[in-house]
DNA sequence: GACATCCGCAACTACGGAAGTTACGAGAAA
DNA sequence: TTTCTCGTAACTTCCGTAGTTGCGGATGTC
């Protein structure tokens, strides 16, 4: 694993959940098939039960299970379930150079623009559609 | 500095530049006034060097111009110098999981236009335009 | 109740990328 | 020759993330 490992993870957990919504599956199963750690998996998958899009039972034949239809469950969410901002988030407020703030400003404004155009595009697509072939 | 600190780096020094396009700059005086060191100056302004924005001259009263008018130098044109990309890059190639490769295949889709996008709009606006505020 | 099986979470190490720093060579002008 | 500047290598520091170990809490089975 490299880069956006996270989206990767929970894309492909999603996807197979879709696939067969009944079953739940351990970290440890999840791991295996991804070829990762079961800690790793608990940490990815915690923030989509953060976001309501799995639940995790504890104890004997626990695991994880969609929280929800498969259907109802979009890119949109998983994406914005992992904080994957590709803004830089602007944490300044500090008065500085004027030249700098508006050349910055003006490129946020874009950068902010293109993420909307992106969740949009995200949401319109359930993990069940995407985890088929596209067209 | 915390993070895109090159593109706010490269935009801060062209910014200026545009400005008064006569002038020469040397690292250390980019360097002071954006609170940084004269290597990174150099790091970062020798991508957009290289990708023919600026010329730096050695010796004796050198240091950094405009490679050419501000007004051909768009914001895509620094984004794109400097390596900027949303996307992953997709290195895999290798033949995993179906379920997986639909799903990030999609998701790459998505990104690859939204950047597309980000990218047509910061190629309408030079840097001298939009180093003055937004209307 | 004893035990096994899970998740939740804290703590740690390992690794990689980027900024920052020092040092030195190459080119150009006074 | 001296001085000034970029170009670049080498190094340290810092930060985020993956990976790992350990243990407590919850939930079943026996």
């Amino acid at each position: 694993m490299k880069r956006n490992s996270r989206l990767s993870l929970a894309l492909h957990s999603l996807g197979h959940m879709a696939g067969n919504p009944a079953q739940t599956r351990t970290s440890a199963q999840i791991a295996d098939h991804a070829g990762t750690n079961p800690v790793v998996v608990r940490r990815v998958l915690g923030r989509l039960r953060a976001a309501g899009l799995l639940v995790a039972e504890k104890g004997h034949a626990g695991g994880w299970r969609l929280a929800r239809d498969p259907e109802t469950i979009t890119l949109a969410d998983v994406y914005l379930a992992l904080d994957e901002r590709l803004t830089p988030e602007a944490e300044e407020a500090a008065p500085r150079c004027a030249v700098e703030h508006a050349l910055e400003r003006r490129v946020a404004v874009m950068m902010e623009e293109a993420e909307t155009a992106l969740l949009k595009r995200l949401a319109a697509i359930s993990i069940a559609e995407a985890r088929e072939p596209a067209l």
